[in-house]
DNA sequence: TAAGATTGATCTGTCAATCTTG
DNA sequence: CAAGATTGACAGATCAATCTTA
């Protein structure tokens, strides 16, 4: 069979793509490191931890929430343990659980940076967009995500 | 002053960015490895490569090309001559200067597994897309490459 | 001095075991 | 056996320091 090929229209926006996200994704996490010396791995992992009652969430659940295998969240988590940011608990329900908890020296982090950070999505994302731009946007990147395994 | 805050509209597309952006990345590097043999840093040195005359470009405009930086191009280009997939050679022009190679084996490596990235593109891509989806996402997407840093 | 490149330290991500508990 | 979690090995990315040459 004869090997399909993308059109000079796909190739464009395909180089778009990858360009935007990786300058896009190096500045974000630039600006977090320089404005409240997080990390985006340590910033991913204590937004939904803020937000949750208590401050804690079963390392499994966290891990569904932001996307990540076991392994990515054990790691991450152990480091973050070590600077301070994370606790571990155990787990009430089921012995095999572990329960993640934000330290009062994360919360008073991601408090610092996260109107930031906030900004930061507006001024490098959305001010370059109107709201046609925005609704096209997620409408495209919906139907791609809809499709892709799991 | 009072900060900003993103409206629910650009939340969502927000977070359908960088869901698209994880999974998206995840499987076609996913793929490149299981099809070829090649990780996705691999592959990325060797598309200029292998399109070069001589199969040859100078590390500094490699990295020109792919968008990183020095060190970065150093420590890639090492691991993968000890792969065997690159070879160094001395610039005529420029003392300080490398010139990287691409090998047989390279060009047999990125030969082999080009067309099925491509298709794999156009698969979890463009497959979910029209025409106006492409041109839109295309538009939007360069607004903002425009307004990025450097 | 500045540019090109290398190196070592550190942080991040993935994969393949492995261990424990349901 | 499945699921939840940990660990170690390795590839990748960034940063600062260093070395050589323009």
């Amino acid at each position: 069979v004869a090997p399909r090929r993308l059109t000079e229209r796909q190739s464009g926006a395909w180089r778009t793509f990858i360009a935007v996200q990786q300058h896009l994704t190096a500045e974000l996490e630039r600006r977090l490191l320089r404005d409240g010396g997080l990390t985006g791995a340590e910033f991913t992992l204590l937004v939904p931890l803020s937000e949750a009652p208590d401050g804690m969430i079963r390392a499994r659940d966290l891990g569904r929430a932001v996307g990540w295998e076991r392994s990515r969240v054990s790691h991450q988590v152990a480091r973050m343990v070590k600077r301070g940011l994370l606790a571990r608990e155990d787990c009430a329900d089921d012995a095999r659980g572990l329960m993640v908890k934000i330290t009062d020296a994360g919360r008073r982090a991601i408090e610092a940076v996260a109107p930031a950070h906030a900004e930061a999505v507006l001024e490098l994302v959305f001010d370059a967009l109107d709201d046609a731009d925005v609704q096209a946007l997620d409408t495209a990147l919906s139907r791609v995500l809809a499709r892709l395994p799991r």
